[in-house]
DNA sequence: ACTTTTGTAACACGACTGTGCTAGTACCCG
DNA sequence: CGGGTACTAGCACAGTCGTGTTACAAAAGT
């Protein structure tokens, strides 16, 4: 047959496949047969690729994660830590339709990595990345004052606000746009540089800011 | 046949029996097969109360959400505004292994009210209604100066932490335990203070107004 | 006592599921 | 040119799915 493409580039195809049926159809219609149909193959063909179902699924869901990690890590430098933090943020908020898509398939699996052993085990490494990306950020604001100091709190809180805004933005794309979302990061810095600046204040007489 | 209990009771017993799948083998083994064996009953039998599968969700998630309310709506009366806002978070966490059950099923329904849209107006009315409540949480601290008077700001802040500790409890019950969870919460009402008490200065020393 | 309603169970139907298996075709390499 | 490999397609099998229908027992209403 005609090696038109390589095979990792039709693994990837199928895995946008996936994608497009769980944004469409939900992650309950991403069978073998429809994902092969979305795809615009038979699903012998695709279980050429995929032995198993599970094995579709668990590469789906990794190559998510992989978009997510390469896009951070192809981000310019940044040597202030509150831009840096804000383009951080901004880039793990779905805040385009690409990112809107990855939001809500990673929404879908980590749903279904609750009693799926399987994806377990990607959701924690997702869940595990993003703490410590957030934990760096909080870090390295807390360092320049322009966060509060109790490093684990703020992580937490950082992690929390962003899946929450993330879960936010699936469920209610209609209030939660792109502005919004990006607003209320922002407003969350704002809060940490007060706070950050607030313990200072305290501590010394009185100092004023800009 | 005997009728030994109530139409209605057997209806809670079948929502019960859709849950008690959800949490153990996932929303997607929530077929009317499986439920009527949870339940001990035959399916036929099930379809008497429900017509259909979609009717047996609805009511599933519907009751989900009137335990919520009704437990709200049981609190005693608190003056305080910053007790009473600890203690209504903290009756909307998964505190204890009942409200982690409503939690993890909450979240099911959620992930797939993106794609259905029988769920979709349910889910709406809990997001709203959460919203609304954090929103009067945020009003109420703010005019007690125990947080920032942009009040929109500050409810999208409160609930998207909110729901995003609910995710994080679903998704890693073993890192995030009761304690935590409160202590985030805690953590965020101190922080809100603090802020509002740092505003106050701020308008007071050079007023910045838009 | 009779009828109606309510509850329970069981079966059948068509559709869909994941997976195994088979056959055939096009490509590459020796 | 021959053989092996990569690839595609299709079918069969044993399940499960939601739903419709039928039958039957027990309670309620008259």
């Amino acid at each position: 047959m005609p090696k038109v493409v390589d095979a990792t580039v039709r693994r990837l195809e199928l895995a946008e496949a996936v994608w497009r049926v769980i944004r469409r159809d939900g992650l309950e219609q991403a069978s073998v047969r429809n994902v092969a149909r979305e795809a615009g193959l038979s699903m012998g063909s695709l279980r050429h690729y995929f032995a198993s179902q599970s094995e579709l699924m668990v590469f789906a869901f990794r190559t998510v994660i992989d978009r997510i990690e390469s896009r951070l890590a192809a981000m310019e430098p940044e040597p202030d830590p509150r831009r840096r933090a804000q383009r951080v943020l901004a880039e793990l908020l779905p805040l385009d339709d690409e990112r809107r898509a990855e939001n809500e398939v990673w929404l879908a699996f980590t749903s279904r990595a609750i009693t799926d052993p399987a994806l377990r085990a990607l959701r924690d490494e997702g869940y595990d990345a993003l703490r410590a990306g957030c934990q760096t950020m909080i870090t390295d604001l807390s360092a320049a004052g322009l966060a509060p100091t109790d490093i684990p709190a703020e992580t937490e809180r950082l992690h929390s606000l962003l899946d929450g805004l993330a879960v936010h933005a699936a469920m209610r794309p209609d209030i939660h746009t792109a502005e919004s979302l990006a607003a209320a990061i922002a407003h969350h810095l704002d809060a940490l540089a007060t706070e950050g600046s607030t313990r200072r204040i305290r501590t010394r007489t009185h100092t004023r800011r800009t």
